[in-house]
DNA sequence: AATAAAAGTGCGATATAAAGCACTATTCCA
DNA sequence: TGGAATAGTGCTTTATATCGCACTTTTATT
């Protein structure tokens, strides 16, 4: 999962654990305008604030060096 | 490599292609202010800043479902 | 040790993420 | 198909990332 996908990304893994944007909104303490930037991928966020809603989610961010093949 | 470890990530990653911060700066056209600000961890940085400078130094950003053993 | 190169920091200006609010659009059941 | 839940969007305000500039501190080289 590239972070160019990071929308797509989050929702559908809040789908996956059946909760509405709303929900996310709360449990990640992250406003639900946000939420929807977010998911609706306009938006350029924080790391911090991407960190939040992939904690809340059990995602996680990783940086690497990228491979020969990528 | 986890995300709360950026700083360390791009200055090592930066140091062993043997590039200075101005040079970083330079290659990833982000102004040198926040390549400090990036390095000394002072910085919640947006997910295209990061973009950028993982680009030039070879680095991808990754999100995934956490494992059980993480 | 003296100098140069590289990195860190304070400040002010500007751009924009994040926020709430109000409204519209879409999705989904009964 | 009508109503409810959910999601998307425009607006304004506030917080802060990003920027250049000037200066200090640290590190490297001779």
């Amino acid at each position: 999962m590239h972070i160019s996908d990071i929308n797509n990304a989050i929702r559908n893994r809040r789908k996956t654990l059946s909760i509405n944007q709303s929900d996310l909104a709360d449990l990640s303490h992250i406003g639900l305008r946000t939420i929807k930037a977010l998911e609706s991928g306009a938006a350029n966020p924080r790391i911090n604030t991407l960190q939040k809603v992939c904690d809340v989610l059990g995602l996680e961010i990783l940086i690497r060096v990228k491979g020969p093949g990528d």
